[in-house]
RNA sequence: GCGCCCGUAGCUCAACUGGAUAGAGCAUCGGUCUUCGGAACCGAGGGUUAGGGGUUCGAAUCCCUUCGGGCGUACCA
């Protein structure tokens, strides 16, 4: 078998060793670990501990015990037993150097695929497809793709899904803004554009509209709140302290709502004020005082099957569809499916009756509730005009899915906004038999700007992906020429080469800032840092990579001969070690990465391994090293590195040039 | 009001799900070097893990509580 994960392998031995002692040893195994410091060794085994408890003995004389039965001889150097009853290993390097020699031969570079393979669907991305795409599409977008490029890897069955947005009520708004607004020439020359100026004029008006009718309620709730405010102000402060604590309190809360609701009013009076400044705007405000349902008539009139609504659809669809499609061409992402919301309008009826008929769902104030155990609120499946929800439609879709594809689970890309949604979904699908299936919200953070705030432009609208694409492509591209020119000797890139390494280092700084962060935490989004040549950034891999590369093309080396050489590598110096013993372990940072499918463990391994890599590099010659059989040793182990580079990246969706 | 998430170095973030002295990268300061790619490497300073209490051999991590923030909360997605 070629090559293994390492950490997997100790678990096999202690599992064996501590049958011995205790009937189930499973829950122990986590605690055998990848040593925290290397003083401790490469692994360590926390296992004595809560074992000693279990059994009534003192720790440090279960961690001899299982010292003395541990069968590790082959691969470990002898065991130790350190505080209080810490049991740290230490890999030998001889058994290292065959290991690396083995998997040297392997295109997978010894990581074995899985020994059940399951079937997954993936469900990321799924943009609006009448809504030009912002920076909030793409850490779902990248990172499905990378969990998809992950599992595939290990050997599971993935489907991804992009479940398009294509049928609500923004294709009431083109198609209420193409009826009323269009300019046909621009239509016909420039669809795209056209369909998304028609998007974004309906919604400001339909927007105007609402806050107009809504703005004096709000102004008087403000007034309320600052009358309150002043009368708990005017108070005399009570004698009681823990009154005057709670006091304290309300007060805040209340400051707290007067500030939040002024920024509201503000916010919203500033939209009023934009189309009202504009004759234009405000004429066509005037115009069509009930676009609001006016544009949900359309959406209405579209869901009823209504023939000039469906043509215009059919129309409409692929011209939005390709502008999405751009964005994907540009990430290298792709998707086995794209049943968008509309592929389910015709099963929506039979999820309802399905609820109503089993008597998990009752009517409630007019709408079909699903009431679910822990929920204060029901989940609602049809509302009182009859018009379903997506709730609706995403059953449809988890039945749909069940029935096509048999999946073990299916993942949910999606921001950790509808937390509350997936999970009553969820329970609703456990509700109707679905209880085998591994359902999972896979949840993430917010894309925050400078400010902290969820990431804007200066006038308040969300960023257009492609042109946060075009921004970075052109900071890589300063970068790489800057670079290129300060070369000691002279430039070694002409324009075309510069052009295809600055995009493919722009959009990989996108997607790399993405993954490294862990995908629960929100980050803040800054350009400078993502297109940075140093820390943990995509740029700095893929230097390392093309130094790597660089080797070879320096000494005029085949990699593909080099590889077959029938020899152990040499791991003397602590260098070389360390960085052989960090390739074989990107087994393990794939296993880590997959287990709460977590991208970001998978881009520290990538660091780390290019750390090592440098340190190595520096400390170690390589073409010049002292002897012919150290050279080639060496050089095996930048071919090494380079290689899980360059698989760590791609299972990020991250390429890589041999040049930069 | 209720529910969920969060608070870690000046800044941006980790921390293998309870393990040993809490780690990186920026930034700051100092060092290495007649560059196999210096887009590098080595080192230093910087912390009461928001505060308090608890659980136990052991807590950033689990429980309680206070403070501060974010998000969600019956017919949008």
């Amino acid at each position: 078998m070629p090559g293994m994960n390492i950490l997997v392998e100790l678990r096999l031995r202690f599992h064996q060793t501590l049958q011995g002692l205790v009937d189930d040893p499973t829950d122990l195994l986590d605690l055998v670990v990848p040593a925290q410091d290397p003083r401790f060794g490469d692994y360590q085994a926390n296992v004595a501990m809560p074992l000693a408890k279990r059994l009534g003995r003192p720790p440090r004389e279960v961690a001899d015990q299982i010292v003395r039965n541990l069968q590790v001889a082959d691969l470990c150097g002898p065991p130790e037993v350190a505080g209080p009853g810490f049991i740290n290993l230490r890999l030998r390097d001889d058994w290292l150097a065959e290991q690396l020699q083995q998997v040297s031969t392997d295109q997978r570079l010894g990581i074995p695929a899985v020994d059940d393979p399951k079937t997954f669907v993936l469900d990321y991305s799924s943009p609006n497809v009448a809504k030009p795409m912002h920076v909030g599409h793409i850490r779902s977008t990248v990172i499905g793709d990378s969990l998809c490029r992950i599992l595939r890897f290990l050997g599971h069955r993935v489907i991804s899904d992009n479940h398009l947005g294509d049928w609500g009520t923004q294709f009431g708004m083109i198609l209420y803004g193409y009826k009323h607004f269009r300019d046909q020439q621009q239509f016909a020359q420039a669809p795209v554009q056209e369909l998304s100026r028609l998007y974004k004029l309906v919604s400001q008006l339909v927007e105007y509209h609402q806050i107009r009718r809504s703005l004096p309620e709000l102004q008087e709730q403000l007034a309320q709140r600052i009358e309150i405010l002043d009368q708990q102000q005017a108070l005399g402060p009570s004698a009681d302290a823990a009154e005057q604590k709670r006091a304290a309190k309300r007060l805040r809360g209340l400051k707290n709502q007067v500030v939040e609701m002024r920024d509201k009013v503000a916010a919203a009076e500033k939209k009023l004020a934009a189309v009202e400044e504009s004759t234009e705007l405000n004429r066509l405000a005037e115009q069509h005082p009930n676009i609001g349902s006016a544009v949900l008539e359309e959406t209405a009139r579209l869901h009823a099957g209504d023939p000039e609504n469906i043509r215009l659809w059919h129309a409409f669809l692929p011209v939005c569809r390709e502008e999405i499609q751009k964005i994907y061409d540009r990430l290298d992402v792709r998707f086995d499916y794209e049943y968008g919301e509309s592929f389910y309008q015709d099963r929506l009826a039979e999820v309802v009756d399905r609820f109503r008929q089993g008597g998990l769902a009752r009517i409630s104030d007019g709408a079909v509730c699903v009431f679910l155990d822990g929920f204060q609120a029901p989940m609602i499946i049809q509302k009182s005009d009859g018009a379903y929800l997506y709730a609706t439609t995403d059953l449809a879709t988890i039945d749909f899915r069940m029935q096509t594809f048999h999946p073990d689970a299916i993942l949910y890309v999606v921001d950790h906004r509808q937390a509350d949604h997936f999970q009553k979904l969820f329970a609703a699908a456990r509700l109707v038999g679905y209880d085998r299936v591994d359902l999972q919200h896979i949840s993430f953070g917010t894309v925050l700007g400078d400010d902290g705030k969820p990431y804007k432009t200066r006038a308040g609208d969300t960023v257009g992906l492609e042109g946060l694409l075009d921004e970075a492509v052109r900071r890589a591209h300063a970068v790489v020429a800057a670079n290129d020119d300060a070369k000691p000797t002279s430039p070694e890139l002409d324009d075309d080469q510069r052009r295809h390494i600055a995009d493919v280092v722009g959009h990989a700084a996108i997607k790399y800032a993405d993954l490294c962060q862990n995908r629960t935490s929100d980050y803040k989004f800054d350009y400078d840092k993502m297109v940075a040549l140093e820390g943990n950034t995509a740029t700095y891999m893929q230097y390392s990579y093309a130094r790597t590369q660089s080797i070879f093309s320096k000494g005029q080396i085949d990699a593909e001969q080099l590889r077959a050489v029938d020899s152990p590598l040499c791991l003397q110096h602590p260098t070389e070690r360390a960085l052989g013993l960090q390739v074989l372990r990107l087994s393990e940072a794939i296993a880590e990465a997959v287990l709460d499918y977590r991208p970001n463990i998978l881009t520290g391994y990538l660091f780390d391994t290019a750390k090592r890599f440098s340190e190595f590099y520096q400390q170690c010659q390589v073409l010049k090293a002292e002897s012919d059989s150290l050279r080639t040793s060496r050089l095996r182990l930048c071919d090494l590195a380079g290689r899980a580079i360059r698989l760590g990246l791609e299972l990020l969706g991250i390429q890589v040039v041999e040049k930069m």
